[in-house]
DNA sequence: TATGACATGTAATCTGTTACATGATTAG
DNA sequence: CTAATCATGTAACAGATTACATGTCATA
C-alpha cells in the first residue's frame, strides 16, 4: 500500500535480520567482513538505516543489558517487515533491474529460500532467465552496430559486459537445475533434509 | 595536488568529452541509449556535474548559437581535465575497486586507448589480472568456511559470485592475448592503422 | 591507568532522484 | 496552431560519506 521506497541497503539490513537479530555493531560487522562489502559498514549509514526502518515499523529494537555486558540495541525483523521483504524478492526480474545490476537481485534470491520458500527461488530464477535473454540480445544487437568504429580496448569493455551476462546466463541455468533437481529429490524422500548440502549430485542428470 | 575526489559520472563524463565534444543533451542521450544507462541521464545529474567540472576547469562550455539553431552550450575537456582523466586511467587496479564493481574499472579500460595509449591498456589488464586473482582467492576462502551452512539459493548466489569473477579473469586473459598480439603486429609494419578496426586478425595467430 | 575493541550515535557535506519550469524550434 | 522534441536548468528531498563525539568494558 505505501510506495514503499526503500534502498538496497535497507533489505540487505532487512534481509540479515529476518535470518538472525542483530545489534546496529553486528550488522556493521558483516558488511566489513563478509562478501557483502558493498554495502556501506559505515556507522552514518547503517545507523540512520535501521532508524528508517524501525520508524517504518519493519524491525524493531530492543535494549539488551545485563552485568558484564554492555548496552546494545539488537533489532528483529517484525511481521510487517517480513511482508516487506518478500514482497521485494517477489517482484519479478525486469531488464532494468539488470541494467541497474546483478547485485541487487542476488540479494533477493540469497534471501527467498529463507524468507519465503524454495519454489519462490525458482520462480525468481524463471524470471530472471527472461530478462537475461531480453538483456543479452540488446546488448548484441548493439554491439554489432558500433563494434567496428571502436578502438581495441573500448570493443574489449564492451565484450567484457556481453561475456559477464553470457556467464550469469549459465549460471541461471545450472541453478534452475539444482533447484529442479531438489524438487524430485523431496517428492521421493518427503520432507527430509531441508537445509545444508542438498543431495550431492544435482548435476548431469539423465533427461529420461 | 587537489584531493581529486570526481564521482565515477564526472569522469564519464569527461572521457566522452575527451573523444569528442557535446552538449548536455547529447550526454543525456548517451547514457539513455546506449549500454551506458548505469549512468543517470537526468538533468539534474547531469548539468550540475558538469557545471562542477567546469568549475574545476576540466571541461569548458562554449554557447553554440547559429541561426536556425537551438541555443546550446558544447563542453570540451581542458589540457588539465586530459591530465585528470589519464590520472584516473593510471591508477592501479586495487582488491577495493573489484569489490566495488567491474562498472569502473571497465569505463577506465575503455577510455584508456583514446585518452592515453595502447600500451597504458595493457598496463591496467596487468594490474587488474593481480587484483582479480586475489580477489578470487578471497572469495573462495569465505566460501569454503560457509557453505555447508548456507541454504541453496544463498549457496548458489554466492557461487554467482565466484562465477563471474573467474569469467572477469578469463576475459582478463584474452583482452591481454589481444593487446600483446597487436604490439607484434605494429613492430612488423610499423605504424599503420591505429584506430579502427585494429589489422581484422590479431585472434588465433601463430605462436612461430 | 592507558590502550584498544565494543557500541552507538550526530553533523556537515556531497551527490543523485524526482519533479517542476522555461523557452525555442520543427512537424503535422 | 499545437503538439512534440530539443535544450537547459532549478528546487526539494533522500541517502551516503566522512569525520567527529561519546562512553563502556577488558586487558596489559
Amino acid at each position: 500500500m505505501t510506495p514503499s521506497t526503500i534502498p538496497a541497503l535497507g533489505y540487505a539490513l532487512l534481509g540479515l535480520l529476518q535470518q538472525k537479530p542483530a545489534s546496529g555493531y553486528d550488522l556493521r560487522k558483516i558488511f566489513a567482513s563478509t562478501s557483502m562489502k558493498t554495502y556501506s559498514d559505515s556507522p552514518g549509514a547503517i545507523y540512520p538505516a535501521l532508524g528508517r526502518l524501525e520508524k517504518q515499523r519493519l524491525i524493531r529494537g530492543t535494549i539488551e543489558d545485563g552485568v558484564g555486558m554492555r548496552r546494545r540495541r539488537v533489532f528483529h525483523a517484525t511481521q510487517m517487515g517480513l511482508y516487506e521483504l518478500r514482497e521485494w524478492i517477489n517482484r519479478s526480474v525486469t531488464r532494468d533491474d539488470l541494467v541497474r545490476g546483478q547485485q541487487e537481485i542476488m540479494l533477493r534470491f540469497a534471501f527467498s529460500e529463507k524468507a519465503v520458500a524454495a519454489a519462490t527461488s525458482l520462480i525468481l530464477l524463471r524470471s530472471l532467465e527472461v530478462a537475461i535473454q531480453g538483456h543479452l540480445a540488446e546488448l548484441n544487437e548493439e554491439f554489432d552496430a558500433i563494434k567496428a568504429v571502436l578502438p581495441l580496448s573500448a570493443r574489449l569493455a564492451f565484450e567484457c559486459g556481453i561475456r559477464a551476462t553470457e556467464s550469469f546466463q549459465q549460471w541461471n541455468r545450472d541453478a534452475i537445475k539444482a533447484y529442479v533437481a531438489r524438487q524430485k529429490t523431496e517428492q521421493t524422500q518427503p520432507a527430509e533434509q531441508r537445509d545444508g548440502q542438498p543431495a550431492k549430485r544435482e548435476k548431469q542428470r539423465k533427461k529420461e
